[in-house]
DNA sequence: CGATATATAGACCAATCGGTCTATATATCG
DNA sequence: CGATATATAGACCGATTGGTCTATATATCG
């Protein structure tokens, strides 16, 4: 997942695989059948790791809007230095494959689906308590949301500096909290 | 430009330039030196095509709220359909090449910061005359929207429909106007 | 121990990559 | 017209792509 993930999908090759995976050639293709497939794998990894991380994020138990701001400040903490100039392997599969690859398709619009889907329920519990600001649609708030915060892992590539980045997130949830 | 803006810079191939520039391969070597090259000329016609038409939608003789409506409007049409799928130039470039090509890191930096200043400008206008919500700045709500329409692009590679993003949008802008 | 199953390294394959070069055709112009 | 400059098509190059295959080494197990 790892090389997939710094490099995209095109750019990795078959050694860059080898080194990662530890294996030979032959093993590889025996387990994972071909490039594409071990692609898909990785992915299925990447997304799978990131609705769990929301769904403890963002759990129903918790006080919605904290649990907002700790997701937020996820994304803080992936967008700055290093790990800003890594990317998200999600945000670059969409640009490099997604309208191209069924397989992709399927698996990133589902992903930002889902991502909205838990945001949205956030939202409605944060409503129903009385903590989101006058006339916000939770709804439309996590499409909002769901936007803003991958177009961060876009901005972050070239200027990842955590500190704008944590008072961007901030300025941004007092938008529609109360 | 085309070629590279539908199918990105690793998976644009010589054939691809050739059959794009009506151009013998020879010609094409002499008139852009190498692929390269001709890509970042494809990426500073992009970006300043993109500039020069956010200069007019977002122009101080404009009342900046309208502009800014404009300017978004045009981000919804980019995002719907077919337009959609083909995705953005810069995201796509900046996902793939950012951190690895310093010219394409100056010039994806570049944009970025060239588009925050001009929203910027516009939201300081607006907030001159009154028009702006309560406790908005217009620097960190520039920033703010850089990502959004950014993620736009990204969400909107495998969701393009066009009156979903037209709420998004209007709901968006509601936030940080009067 | 010897027999068998498995995983390894890496040779090998056709196809394609970006890039160069040459021989031919097509203009241009005195 | 003939001479010259330019652009063309496409052969060709080494490197690299994803993928296959075989010969060898390493376990596993009766």
């Amino acid at each position: 997942m790892d090389v997939f993930w710094s490099r995209g999908y095109h750019a990795t090759a078959l050694p860059d695989l080898l080194r990662a995976t530890k294996l030979s050639r032959g093993s590889l293709y025996a387990a994972f059948g071909d490039k594409h497939s071990l692609f898909l794998r990785a992915l299925d990894r990447y997304i799978a790791d990131a609705l769990t991380r929301m769904d403890t994020e963002l759990a129903p138990s918790r006080e919605p809007i904290e649990g907002l701001r700790e997701y937020l400040a996820g994304y803080v903490e992936r967008n700055s230095g290093a790990n800003g100039r890594r990317g998200c392997l999600l945000v670059a599969t969409a640009m490099e494959l997604a309208g191209r690859d069924a397989e992709v398709d399927r698996r990133v619009g589902g992903f930002f689906k889902a991502m909205e889907a838990r945001v949205a329920g956030a939202l409605s519990r944060a409503n129903a308590a009385g903590k989101l600001a006058d006339g916000v649609d939770p709804l439309s708030a996590a499409r909002i949301l769901v936007c803003f915060v991958e177009g961060m892992r876009v901005v972050g590539k070239t200027a990842p500096t955590r500190i704008i980045s944590q008072a961007t997130v901030d300025a941004f949830l007092d938008r529609f909290i109360k």
